[in-house]
DNA sequence: GCCATATCGTAGGAAGTCCTAATATTTTAC
DNA sequence: GTAAAATATTAGGACTTCCTACGATATGGC
């Protein structure tokens, strides 16, 4: 990761490539889903580094944030699975992990005994309020895009995620 | 994956709950950031759904690509890391499992013996071109976007990626 | 009531990513 | 010319993702 930077942009090549291969009508999907692999990379890889002091990572981040926002801090490991957008088995490793940190703690469901709840503990409160105003200061305020920029491709992003019935 | 999705953009409440914190400043970062990681899941599955078949996945896809479009067909393993902007040691597991399908072939370098070179083979070369016309017809053509939101959406990124010092 | 079906969570395994550390080889510096 | 530094790759471990399969529990149709 630390090696010397090609010199020319691999996306731009790629899609050279494409067009010259008689792909042309494939190119720029092509393009955009390289770009959008990348930027998620990097972006991974920026979040990742501040976290990994806090012995958090942008998974159990995300997961950490979203019991914070529930009402009263607990949710069902389903609910978190569908929320996050990720398989079962997902969030039970990412649970496994939190738990074993005590940020996070299983409880029976009061009615459903298949279902388990998932709660935050105080320690996991505290350290997601510290991880989230680190994230915000190196990472968030400044992606290194303007701020119209920034929002644009939320927009677009959002096409995207629509049209997979995101929401 | 198959669960019921959830009522609400899940990207545009937490954007509220960071306004609602006080963290205005890094909400549209956030969102872009969230997004991105969504977007790229949701890809990545396109892609290696369509791949699967053909015992491939994006990662090794990319790598069969890389060398069909190199001349000879032969590149060093170092320079298949800077190009793929991946770590070493991916690029050894991902020559691993394409070397076990007779995909590729790894050789000597024939001055510097430290150095690794990886070769496509015949059948590389088949899938490769196979896997292309399939992943172009079914995702690259219709990613769900208009032909203009797909180029303002690789442009976008690419100022990301510059940012970066992609290239 | 009872059985078939659906749902919930977990276990085990494959694949991908990265990291640190070690080995082997080349190049550079003195 | 030899020691130090740089380069190239592998080994092993941590983490995330998904998948399939399974046991336990709930639910719906009869």
């Amino acid at each position: 990761m630390s090696d010397a930077e090609p010199q020319r942009d691999l996306v731009a090549v790629a899609r050279e490539n494409w067009e010259a291969h008689g792909w042309a009508d494939a190119a720029p999907g092509m393009a955009a889903t390289t770009s959008i692999m990348r930027a998620q990379q990097i972006l991974l890889a920026r979040v990742d580094a501040q976290l990994r002091p806090l012995h958090l990572t942008f998974a159990r981040y995300e997961l950490l944030m979203l019991l914070t926002f529930s009402r009263d801090g607990v949710l069902p490991m389903r609910v978190i699975g569908e929320r996050l957008q990720v398989h079962p088995t997902s969030v039970t490793s990412a649970v496994d992990r939190l738990e074993k940190d005590d940020l996070v703690a299983r409880r029976q469901h009061p009615t459903d005994r298949r279902a388990i709840l998932v709660e935050i503990s105080d320690a996991g409160r505290k350290l997601a309020k510290r991880a989230t105003k680190l994230v915000n200061e190196t990472v968030f305020v400044d992606l290194g895009l303007s701020t119209a920029a920034v929002d644009e491709l939320t927009e677009l992003l959002n096409e995207l995620r629509r049209s997979e019935g995101d929401y």
